[in-house]
DNA sequence: AAATATTTTTAGGTTAGACTAAAAATATTA
DNA sequence: TAATATTTTTAGTCTAACCTAAAAATATTT
């Protein structure tokens, strides 16, 4: 049995290993749990003990078939609850998170499977991103930032790479959600911001925003 | 903001002062929450100094009304998770405890209020246990364990004391469920057991059985 | 390659929440 | 009421998870 902690711990070198692939950094890891470097060595060596993870010294961790397994299926939790607070509860999209941060830890297989089944087996979670299967597999979508289209090209909106809820929002008072068509019609090559169609409208987006949008072409 | 230990402790000594309304013991606490007097005193002297209880040496200690108002929270909490396990997802009411006892620590007013909203404000649990408004106001219903009853009286089964799978589970067995009829026909003076019609049946029923089914006269 | 900078680890400390064993207070019984 | 029993508290440890500061390893510049 895993502590929060712990699993807070296999959840951020999962994320952070569907980037790189390498050794994760401690520091990285440190970073991304808003902890100092020490407290990661510590962990690590820990996760190591219980075979969840393969430390080398100063070489950066990797998470075994096991680790693996267990932190998608924190995400796994993590997404579902999403979808049921928002599908359910009427949450919306960038309230959703630090609920699905506390409730990803509650330890019942049954509850999981239930709430899957009861939110008839979504594949995506309400900002996009893929919902684990049991076994942790979850499939990869092509998918583009908005930022790298062309003049011309189009696409469907199919996920944020940043959740904070004041980019949420924004998105929100845009009109831009998740399932619209963007079609690029213009790149200013001075500040890199996008003039685009979307709900039949033109508007301009900046680089920060365009860089945060994940569009799949079409 | 308290802790997951603090709040069990709150709730262990609402539970407590439901029964007996004087200082709760150390010991009582201790037992409840299957840990040691000397543990519960260190947590004792933690509450007081957040004035959640008031705590005299060697005296027992009190809820003050902050104290009292949070503990309820906390098994409006429970509850109501025990409601959303059981109407939604299929759980039995032997299953649903432990998933409720990690549930109830989840920290959202808004998840509370849309989950309770979500049921249709129920007002009782699946064991028959009354759910504390927002307030910690909890309507307490007339009730009587079914040893008390006489001969040929009858009444309406509302709740049980023990709430342990096994006991449900024999209960699901016998086919005594809540809102039953259940009619006492006779009583042995021999074992204290009970002649009874339930389900148009007539069954016997151990003391220890009677002693932990509560029933509204009628 | 040597010097410097960065990253990572180690060593030692803190806090929450548990524990054991012994001391102190209270309750019970003779 | 004195003796005994029980309950409660205190004192001192332990572990998980964090921390700071310094040492060691690795990476980057010059």
């Amino acid at each position: 049995m895993f502590s929060q902690s712990e699993e807070n711990y296999l959840k951020a070198i999962y994320h952070l290993s569907l980037i790189s692939n390498k050794g994760i950094s401690t520091n990285s890891i440190a970073e991304r749990l808003e902890t100092k470097a020490s407290s990661v060595t510590d962990m690590i060596k820990k996760l190591s003990e219980k075979e969840v993870v393969v430390y080398k010294k100063y070489k950066g961790v990797k998470l075994t078939d096991l680790g693996t397994k267990i932190a998608a299926n924190i995400v796994r939790k993590h997404r579902l609850w999403e979808v049921f607070l928002v599908d359910k509860l009427n949450f919306s999209w960038d309230e959703v998170h630090d609920v699905a941060e506390q409730l990803e830890h509650i330890k019942s297989e049954k509850l999981v499977d239930q709430i899957d089944a009861f939110l008839g087996f979504p594949t995506h979670d309400p900002h996009g991103d893929p919902i684990p299967n049991k076994e942790g597999d979850l499939k990869i979508v092509e998918k583009s930032l908005l930022s790298t289209l062309s003049k011309n090209e189009k696409g469907i909106c199919i996920g944020v790479d940043d959740s904070s809820s004041e980019f949420l929002q924004f998105l929100d008072k845009k009109g831009i959600t998740l399932g619209k068509q963007i079609t690029v019609l213009e790149k200013e090559e001075f500040d890199d911001s996008l003039s685009i169609i979307i709900n039949d409208k033109k508007m301009s987006i900046s680089n920060k925003i365009a860089n945060n949008l994940y569009i799949k072409k079409s």
